[in-house]
DNA sequence: AGTATGGTTTAGGCACACCTAAAACTGCAA
DNA sequence: TTGCAGTTTTAGGTGTGCCTAAACCATACT
């Protein structure tokens, strides 16, 4: 493959950030992002599914670049250059799969890979005018924060699913979008983004969640889900 | 880059096809379909801008994957499975242009670039998508054909405009989305596809067309275009 | 027919991104 | 404090696609 430099039109000093490049950043961004931990060679390796070596080799480009910040054996983080463009990646993915649902009736579990594909694809100008068609966005369908143009994020005050303490009521704000197995629990016991639910059980990581019931809304079962699955969704704690 | 087997979902067997190969694929059929020309191997060179070399190197790629005819120093021809290969990347390409000037609001001279890189990432089932949400469109915004989901495409009977007999009356039929300066041209005399027009003279290659005036429009003047231009256009003749 | 001219192919290399196997480092535990 | 386990890095090698320079062939011209 050529030395691919992905999209053209990039802001700023990102025309050298080939698809890998890219990835590399946005996974940093997110491990560091969604669990909060301090991002190893072995955690990126494994979310990239490559080897431990091509991470070291990568980092070292990366370095060059100005875009992570990695001293030999050291934990791995993002330089401001690095989360820009993890931010500006994050902002493709979700304005794309944002589209893919509202326009081309992707169903939510469907747009992860598309929009995985899609994102290194598109320029600037197309991502600024896919936000100006969709109304500007501030949530993707899996209740994700969309950057803006500015490539800032307000969160929201959530907390993963899977730390959340026992009888704790809450509402569904966030699903991984790369977790397949999270997207189709919520789709089969039907819990959609906003739910309110409260956390019934804790035993051995697996989560046990009663959504509680709506006005006009048959009362919906209870759902165990598995560590992996709590892993992949984010809460707010109601009161 | 990694062996990188492009958009996932690929009918039958293009599961081995790169986005280089898909270019070449396209590149070849678009020669000898635009120009009724056979293919030689520093024509590929030229319109896909890599050295002489690169191209033999592919070509054998390619022929072993079956996608191209070429014994050494014969001109190139794609196989059935080839110019599959090429029609899907057509169909692609031109969905997505419609789609972008459609939905996106792109000018018609802005759409090319962004839809080479497009028609690489996007799945089957986007294309498929694509088509259904777009109303199965049978011509693109430049008038070309799009081929349908069983990758058969019908022609209307044109003629390059460069080949045209002077005085002759034609009416535009389509342009090439690759040649920049032919939608410039159309876009600042105001002609748009199915325009109707006068060859008015022809001398050294360049060709004077006199568009004919439609009812409550003012006369539009003679434009003359350059033999790159008209290489570009393809005509019907009215009569 | 013999040779020149051009397009075509071989030869040798580079950049990217990945791999496995082996060496080197860290930090915890005996 | 020393040793060991696990992580991280170096070393060496693969596949894709591109390049330049040099050899090759095929045709067109004298």
């Amino acid at each position: 493959m050529t030395p691919r430099t992905s999209a053209q039109g990039r802001s700023t000093a990102f025309h050298t950030a080939t698809t890998s490049v890219e990835d590399y950043a946005k996974t940093i961004y997110g491990l560091a992002e969604w669990d909060g931990a301090s991002v190893t060679a072995s955690a990126l390796a494994k979310t990239l599914g490559v080897s431990n070596p091509s991470v070291t080799l990568m980092m070292r480009k990366m370095a060059e670049l100005g875009l992570v910040e990695h001293r030999p054996y050291a934990p791995i983080a993002l330089t401001d250059a690095g989360r820009q463009l993890a931010l500006a990646m994050v902002r493709r993915h979700r304005l794309i799969e944002t589209w893919l649902v509202r326009e081309l009736r992707y169903g939510w579990d469907e747009v992860h890979e598309e929009a995985e594909r899609l994102e290194h694809a598109v320029s600037e100008t197309f991502v600024d005018r896919l936000d100006m068609r969709l109304g500007h966005p501030r949530v993707d369908p899996h209740g994700d924060p969309i950057p803006g143009p500015d490539l800032t994020l307000n969160y929201p005050q959530t907390e993963l699913l899977c730390r959340v303490p026992a009888a704790a009521e809450v509402r569904l704000e966030q699903v991984d979008d790369g977790v397949p197995d999270a997207l189709l629990a919520l789709d089969t016991h039907r819990v959609p983004i906003g739910a309110h639910a409260t956390v019934t059980a804790t035993e051995g990581g697996d989560v046990v969640l009663s959504p509680t019931r709506t006005v006009g809304e048959q009362a919906a079962e209870d759902i165990r889900l598995t560590h992996e699955i709590t892993h992949a969704m984010r809460v707010s704690l109601i009161r």
